[in-house]
DNA sequence: CGTAGCCTTGAAGGTGATCAATGTTTGTGG
DNA sequence: CCACAAACATTGATCACCTTCAAGGCTACG
């Protein structure tokens, strides 16, 4: 592999909150035998029910964690954006497998690191577990989210969604959603059609509450988004 | 507070998986000022907002874990039973708030742990945290089960559900729903009304598929409920 | 230049929500 | 121990929301 791309990538991890605490030496420990991989758009990074003996650490680019249904419909389970982790949760466990598919959302850099690792250099770091936790709690958070939206109506899940994908840009209250979302990805993560995901955001897109720049989705008026979800109150 | 209540809350604990391959010493460590609490039926053990300063171990009964939606509706979470732990993956968080209400369902005992014990015995145990690792991972596993599941019809919800709580009992192959589930909790679990449960459930009945016995659920034919999640194929 | 992926719009139909009323069981205090 | 309230279960009628199906256009890329 290119060692330079992994002394590079070394540097990158550092910025992330998980090594914010640690040393140049710990860091390199814990990325032992790590090798930088490069993903084009929609390529397969791991494959659901394949043995786990990596796990990830994503450098740039972003991936989506899906699982596919009795119809052949993809369910997307997560987003991941830098600094988060891929697959961690699994290897503890003996013969592990890949619960999902992960994917890369545009050209994409991942960190790969061997099982063994995990289990010798990062389930015996407290720091370093701690802060998985925060990650793995922060994920669990957006699936209860997600559970507690699940009655509520369509414009209230695509609402819900976009807000908390979306990221402050300008000067301005203005959103931006930088991953390069389609409608159907939109779909897939809240459990509904193309087609309703097309109609709620088409009439947004008209009375000028989004907005879409090159693959990117600019929330205009997150008032008004954050509107629509409270309209479901009884 | 009662010892002796906590000895013995000590030997119960021995059989969980997570301390498994754990010394008696270790545990007593793991268990610092560790308290047995006593909860009735639909009492309340945590409080989603309040202060995270301690977390707990399932020793009897269940509880529920629930967020509240805009509408007053509870949205749940995930059930519990002994061996599980509860609130821990937010204890790292600096001042953390539960994330969810944790309510027993049915007369319950729990063994309540101060936070900084996770924070200095349990995070710094390799073994321990594989085994929460290993916990967390089969509760996130059922959350991207439920997400796969969101578009199949309603029938296949309740089926499917049913049959992840049901566990093997009697000679033959029929399941039995332990925890003292009523039908709101069931709906509330899966994100949809009463009254399309008990539709769902009392057809069920009626063709014997399922039988209520007392505050329990007998599933006498799980190959049928398969069946239900399987027709919703296209 | 053709195919594949994505976006869009329309019409029709069904599934599950809503609302309302009533029965049943459980628990509690007088 | 009874009366009353609260929680839970049930059934029916109506209707809105979202899905399904179908057709077509747009853009990117090999």
């Amino acid at each position: 592999m290119n060692t330079s791309a992994l002394t590079g990538a070394l540097h990158e991890i550092k910025q992330f909150q998980l090594f914010r605490e640690m040393t140049k030496d710990q860091i390199e420990l814990l990325c032992s035998d790590g090798t930088v991989k490069v993903l084009r758009h929609r390529e397969l990074l791991f494959k659901a029910g394949d043995e786990a003996n990596s796990f990830g650490v994503v450098l740039s680019g972003a991936f989506k964690l899906s699982r596919t249904d009795l119809n052949g419909e993809d369910a997307i389970i997560h987003f991941s954006s830098p600094g988060d982790i891929l697959a961690a949760l699994v290897l503890p466990q003996q013969s592990p497998k890949y619960p999902v598919n992960v994917r890369a959302m545009g050209p994409s850099r991942v960190l790969v690191i061997p099982r063994d690792v995990y289990l010798k250099f990062w389930l015996t770091n407290p720091t370093l577990m701690a802060s998985v936790q925060g990650l793995l709690s922060s994920r669990m958070a957006k699936h209860q989210h997600l559970r507690v939206m699940q009655r509520a109506p369509l414009s209230a899940k695509v609402a819900s969604l976009l807000l908390q994908l979306g990221s402050k840009a300008g000067g301005s209250n203005e959103l931006e959603v930088s991953l390069p979302l389609t409608r159907k990805e939109i779909a897939d993560s809240i459990g509904v059609t193309v087609e309703s995901v097309i109609r709620i955001m088409s009439e947004w897109s008209k009375v000028g509450y989004i907005k879409n720049s090159e693959n990117s989705i600019q929330i205009v008026d997150p008032a008004k988004l954050v509107e629509e979800i409270h309209q479901s109150e009884s």
